[in-house]
DNA sequence: AGATACTTGGGTAATTCGGGTT
DNA sequence: TCTGTCCGAATTACCCAAGTAT
């Protein structure tokens, strides 16, 4: 739950490695701020939290300090640089990290955790097609969505992606509000 | 706790058999990084203390480095069910998990985190040794343990594997008690 | 023998943790 | 199944003093 707003007592514990005891009195301390229930549970703004770890020197999970995360995967270094800058500029709260080759991707996708992968779809030494079953196929990466790009995007590569899972394929070079539509991604995060 | 991400002040004292008061004169000299929760008490991540023995040449514990859970990677389904139920008899507490093709493996690399990777030599569409460096390379994955296999062993893929990384080669059909001894088990995991 | 720095140990107050029950 | 609340047990911090090595 990358973007949940309001996360409970139990779920701060696992967050940040603590006891769920310990979160219910740094509560009740008030050293944590949290609004309740009306059946009594606590409810923590992710902000809240954010902004205590962050006084208190203590770790911040990734999964809590980003919005959402894109994995760019591109051959070619120049369009994974460019790729970037166009991105960050039009997205801040985007975390952006990039792969160069396939053997990368595949490491990058489990270790960085994308919700959205964005794929050349003629990568060397990888099949996209192939990839975007792999991720709907695993129950720790079916949430992933993936949109695909090539220079020149046909009727009959498009269907073989969406059909395999994809949510699209863009056209290059890429265009930067075209993508935050395929991707779903909201205002608050694509703008803010 | 061996699989705990942070460890108190006092249980790094216990594993590595310092005095409670040491552990906290480094830790608030810097020497050994270290956050606080809201009640003052010290965590230390367990990377970072790994780190702190290395570099000073300090003995590391079994119990720090030990290998919790293996990946084993071989395009032949039934040797992987066999390794897999070869390896669980010999160490029912190693975590066992299997991947049948290279995509499958990569993928599984970053999401099921293994503290060793047991790779078969010659798989299609990778690259052992490139894999080796990858791994090496990247901070998320370079504390992982490397075993390859393969039928037929030869000095030249013995040194090649070694220099990229790798803890050795082990001949095909796998030895459990060999297997144990290239990744440095000890007797609590691989016997138990 | 002195000086410095590092390590260790005791005693009390506070914090964190985990179980049992609603 | 998850969460709240209560409570006791274990752990930790902190301060101070003494031992050890260079």
């Amino acid at each position: 739950m990358p973007s949940e707003h309001y996360v409970t007592s139990h779920q701060v514990a696992k967050l940040i490695s603590a006891s769920n005891s310990s979160i219910l009195q740094w509560i009740d301390k008030g050293l944590l701020p949290a609004y309740r229930t009306p059946g009594g549970h606590r409810r923590v703004e992710r902000g809240a939290l954010i902004r205590f770890l962050r006084d208190h020197g203590m770790p911040i999970p990734r999964q809590l300090a980003d919005v959402a995360r894109l994995l760019v995967v591109d051959d070619e270094k120049t369009f994974l640089r460019n790729a970037k800058r166009l991105i960050g500029r039009h997205a801040p709260l985007l975390t952006v990290e990039t792969a160069d080759s396939a053997m990368d991707a595949l490491l990058k996708i489990g270790i960085f955790r994308p919700d959205a992968v964005l794929v050349d779809a003629k990568m060397p030494g990888i099949d996209g097609v192939e990839l975007c079953r792999r991720l709907q196929a695993d129950p720790a990466t079916e949430h992933v969505t993936i949109v695909a790009m090539s220079g020149r995007v046909t009727s009959k590569l498009e269907s073989a992606f969406v059909e395999a899972g994809a949510v699209g394929v863009l056209s290059k070079p890429l265009d930067a509000k075209l993508l935050f539509d395929v991707l779903g991604l909201n205002q608050a995060v694509a703008s803010a």
